[in-house]
DNA sequence: TTGACAGTTGAACAAGCGTTCAACTATAAT
DNA sequence: ATTATAGTTGAACGCTTGTTCAACTGTCAA
């Protein structure tokens, strides 16, 4: 991503709107962080995995089961989501178990299900994988 | 997606949390919208177009000069935040002006800004985009 | 009507991503 | 040691996605 500084094709037509809401816009990581967060959780898989895990630790088989998934491809799901801060986990025997990292991503994610259920049918998408 | 029914490769360890977590789980389309949800806010572009729009409307040319990009890519993804209902648009002489279309983005956006902030620098994503 | 500017749109391209596959490690039981 | 099961990992595949480019529409002013 090249994200050039003076890309933009066009002069600003409210100067000071511009002006304004370019002194408050925050710095271009806490965006990235902000975009981060949102996309670990822009996956069904993900967000099973988010739901699977409120109220108890789970193994990976046992994961898998509940989202008929392969263990593979779940374990994939984990790691990228461990590395980002939002699982943990601990080796019991062969098993592995995973559970939330942090309070938040359960808050947030709860508040968006019952944003989402709030909206209701209306429109929903037709086209997110 | 071939979404297969009975993909998964392996016995549950824990059955009893296995049928009470499934027991639970919501329908597939219940996903689908809440993870559709977080993927209009997975982009830093569409994060910072989110922002901006907080307080006032805006028109394209300005937005593309806020985030020092083209016309064309900021148009691009604000129709495709409008179509997810996320945003609205209203036409004023040659100008078109953009605002949110809802509450709730704006209200979990914030939260999410400071859950982030909260969080702070302690590891932040490296490989975001 | 012509020109200028705001904005949209579709095709194309490259980068990113989720799942699959196969090979691998780790633990436990025989 | 061998076998079985749980889990991880990297490469490969195909699909998705953000930006670019060029051509287009819409509005206003001269």
């Amino acid at each position: 991503m090249p994200k050039n500084e003076f890309t933009c094709d066009c002069n600003a037509v409210n100067t000071e709107t511009v002006a304004r809401v370019l002194s408050q816009m925050p710095e271009e990581r806490a965006f990235e962080r902000v975009a981060g967060f949102y996309k670990i959780m822009s996956d069904t898989t993900r967000c099973k995995l988010i739901f699977a895990l409120q109220g108890q630790e789970m193994c990976v088989c046992d994961l898998a089961n509940v989202l008929s998934m392969t263990k593979s491809s779940i374990s994939h799901q984990l790691a990228k989501m461990r590395e980002r801060g939002v699982l943990k986990c601990r080796r019991e025997g062969k098993e592995v178990y995973y559970s939330l990292d942090d309070g938040h991503i359960s808050d947030i994610f709860s508040i968006t299900m019952a944003h989402i259920k709030h909206k209701g049918e209306e429109q929903g998408g037709e086209n997110e994988n």
